[in-house]
DNA sequence: GGGTTGTTAACTGTCGACAGTTGGCAGCGG
DNA sequence: CCGCTGCCAACTGTCGACAGTTAACAACCC
């Protein structure tokens, strides 16, 4: 029943590292010690490093020779970059799934959009492990397992960029549009109408972030 | 001159197992021992089991718990799902690159296409170094960082899914007209064309690739 | 006093060795 | 002759220790 049930030492210690760095246990900035965070997690510097390698390749860390390892700071510039990656994914991804979704999936996403929109009224905050599972019920329908991993990534990016950032309820309001707007598309198997929406949520969250990230 | 100057042992492991793998030295479904491997490098298992998990975190070694590595088998399959992300990437590496090019780009992505077609015309061979070179210098049209070093990585899983493969002489010039192509939708700035012209260029690949994966 | 150089401590990079697991092989029983 | 069980070799996973490098601090010279 959990999926990441890794056997390995260096596995476990990937999947207590990501939690670390995204829940920001180590803020952006802070420099990783391998023999304190060894001990810290009861094991050795071997599998630790191999982890800490292992996430440097999803660029939660930056490893720089023979000074270690930190996690990124945010970059206005880093934030434009990574939209377009993920822009291109999306879209992608959208088209993917107005042309390949079933009763289902378009089920499953009605769901989610339902479940947002009334945390949203009740409790005025859009949780973003609601968006999240919206993004990836969406990459679910479109049956792309390549771009479902690389969005997976660049979402983890996202929400270490994210995190410490300040919320802005008109920006979830119109999110959660957007979100019908693509359910709607999709359900209608219109590939075209569903990756132009996708385009202008995506400029929108990121205008909302960079407007976030300038004080 | 040389760009991946590596000072660790680790990182110049990394450049040689993947030479070793992209250069069919170790052949698909070559399991991957590591005692024998580090002593053949000069180096400690230590260095190379992290140059084995980069490997594997580019998808040109796969991981088996307590079995060790392996170089992954071209599957019709994965070469299906590898293009729609590669289709994803490229075509938006090519939309940006009609946005943002600049006379420079344009001359540099025309000289390698008169290149291609002199050695097309000469040798009668199409040599695969020159379509990376010329996918390359359209990505740096496109000046998006994070999509060339993606684009780069899927690139890299279509030559080892390609090594073997046999060439076919009437695609190839096929693909120099695409390229051909591109580089007058890029030069005017047509973004919407050059998209359209690079999906119908990867669709071209992707079938030549399954046809020649099937006898 | 400012800049420079020598020193030192901390940390990373690397190595060799030990323990645990896997798959195959031989021997035994049916 | 076939299937099962127990052993064995090979390999991976892990650990602790050593060597090399970096950066900061302190002493020294100008």
């Amino acid at each position: 029943m959990t999926p990441p049930v890794h056997l390995s030492l260096a596995g476990q210690a990937v999947d207590v590292l990501r939690d670390l760095v995204l829940n920001g246990e180590i803020p952006p900035g802070t420099r990783v010690n391998e023999v304190e965070l060894a001990a810290r997690l009861g094991i050795s510097r071997g599998p630790l490093r191999e982890a800490i390698r292992h996430l440097a390749s999803e660029q939660l860390l930056v490893l720089v020779p023979h000074r270690g390892a930190h996690v990124p700071t945010a970059t206005a510039a880093d934030v434009a970059a990574l939209f377009e990656l993920r822009t291109a994914l999306e879209c992608a991804a959208a088209e993917l799934a107005a042309a390949r979704r079933t009763d289902a999936d378009v089920a499953r996403l009605s769901a989610v959009c339902a479940e947002s929109r009334r945390t949203h009224h009740s409790g005025e905050r859009f949780p973003h492990h609601l968006d999240l599972a919206f993004h990836r019920a969406l990459l679910d329908a479109a049956r792309s397992p390549h771009i479902a991993e690389q969005v997976r990534l660049v979402q983890q990016r996202v929400v270490l960029l994210r995190s410490g950032l300040a919320d802005d309820p008109p920006h979830q309001r119109a999110s959660l549009d957007d979100h019908d707007a693509l359910v709607t598309a999709v359900a209608a198997g219109d590939a075209e109408q569903a990756t132009a929406v996708m385009r202008k949520h995506l400029a929108r969250v990121r205008a909302q972030m960079l407007t976030a990230l300038r004080p």
